[in-house]
DNA sequence: AATGAAACATACCAGTGGGTGTGTTTGCGC
DNA sequence: GCGCAAACACACCCACTGGTATGTTTCATT
């Protein structure tokens, strides 16, 4: 730790525990970068299944092929590598924002699809189920929750608005209470599916959640279209 | 742990992770079970904040002043303290069950009441919140975590078909489906409750769940009369 | 009071896991 | 091909924690 040691490319920055800032750095090369995926794709598998402490870097590092000298050179240490899984899933969380503008679909439509691509995510996606589930392992993260969790229930809102102003909804339907819902209903089944052990069930509870939920918000023009188009 | 130490209550006793079998031993004397309950108590609140892993044996000993003695007399493991925390939740429930049936009350403000206290229990008791949160921080615990929230749907759809025969819900409500949407309501919005770090909101999240859910499964009688009771 | 078991206290052990220091390889400019 | 830093490998340290062994106190029974 002498002076004569120019290793950690941002050993001079401030309030980082990622060495890198995402694109703030001289781009890593790409062997560097594989690595770095490698590592944090195995540790959030490990983080999803088996939580933050339960997880030991050894059997990340064993999963991913790298080693310790590979992990300490990307992440300053444990927490910082959680922390940049947590970075990673809403970075992607904000990439999908701008994918879901499918043509062709209303709001609700377009609601629809994006909670289905949350659930696709949450089911395959491990950066996205070791993220979820480390907002509540890691300590100090009722940051990183509240922009989650608020993040959702804004852009449901936000379609709900738009198909209330699109005369899709009933009379009287708050969106932004209704997003809360959606989004506290879409957490519980996964949480729920989490305990039991049955990711797959998933899909299914949120389907039968959506036969619950639409009757009581849509117009019945809306549903007798949709129904028609769902058999 | 030669034959010649006749130490342990429950020690020949086969699948009973823990050292009393809840009432199948000779009843423990006053001080033991007094002792036991700090444990247990202190034990739950420490796997509620920083779950399973993070929890410290020590901790919880210093927090409840008991020490490891006392500790490993009654319990044979740490697992099996948390199994025995997620007992005492079971119990607890199990024993909610009869008292819910207050008199003068329709199936449906049954069901709300029974809802209230539920997370009442959530918020205060910290063998609820300690339980619910090793539910999917200890590993093998699907087969408790599928009884724990079976048991709740099982119970708000007893309620919703008792609502049904009374005439009290609108036509075509599954009463199964509608209490795996209310168990989920109440499991996502205590999670996100709980990873903002703010138990207290608990409370309003579920009365706008209500007032959102309510008009879509009661009768408009109901709901007027149930307004009316309620400013 | 004596005795044996229940109920606790305390010192200690051994494995584990996060973290570090140092050595080695890879890639790039010249 | 050489120098230098990026990128990685490996050995090691040590604090912490679950668990144990053993000693000590409380209590019921006779």
């Amino acid at each position: 730790m002498s002076s004569t040691g120019p290793q950690r490319p941002g050993a001079g920055d401030r309030d980082a525990n990622d060495r890198d800032a995402g694109a703030g750095r001289a781009a890593l090369q790409p062997r560097a970068r594989a690595t770095r995926l490698a590592i944090l794709t195995a540790a959030a598998e490990h983080f999803g299944r088996n939580g933050y402490h339960a997880t030991s870097l050894d059997s990340v590092l064993a999963d991913s092929g790298g080693t310790k000298g590979a992990l300490y050179f990307h992440f300053a240490s444990k927490e910082a590598l959680a922390r940049a899984v947590i970075a990673e899933m809403v970075q992607r969380w904000a990439d999908l924002r701008g994918q879901v503008s499918h043509p062709g679909l209303d709001p609700l439509e377009a609601l629809l699809a994006l909670v289905d691509e949350v659930i696709r995510r949450l089911i395959e996606d491990p950066i996205a189920r070791g993220g979820t589930r480390l907002l509540n392992d890691l300590p100090r993260s009722a940051q990183d929750a509240g922009g989650h969790y608020g993040c959702g229930e804004r852009d449901a809102a936000a379609l709900l608005a738009e198909a209330a102003q699109a005369g899709l909804l009933r009379e009287g339907i708050d969106p932004a209470l209704v997003a809360r819902q959606i989004v506290a209903l879409v957490t519980g089944h996964r949480q729920i599916c989490d305990a039991v052990e049955d990711r797959l069930s998933l899909r299914q509870r949120i389907d039968e959640a959506w036969t619950f939920l639409l009757p009581s918000i849509a117009t019945d023009a809306w549903l007798a279209s949709w129904r028609a188009a769902h058999p």
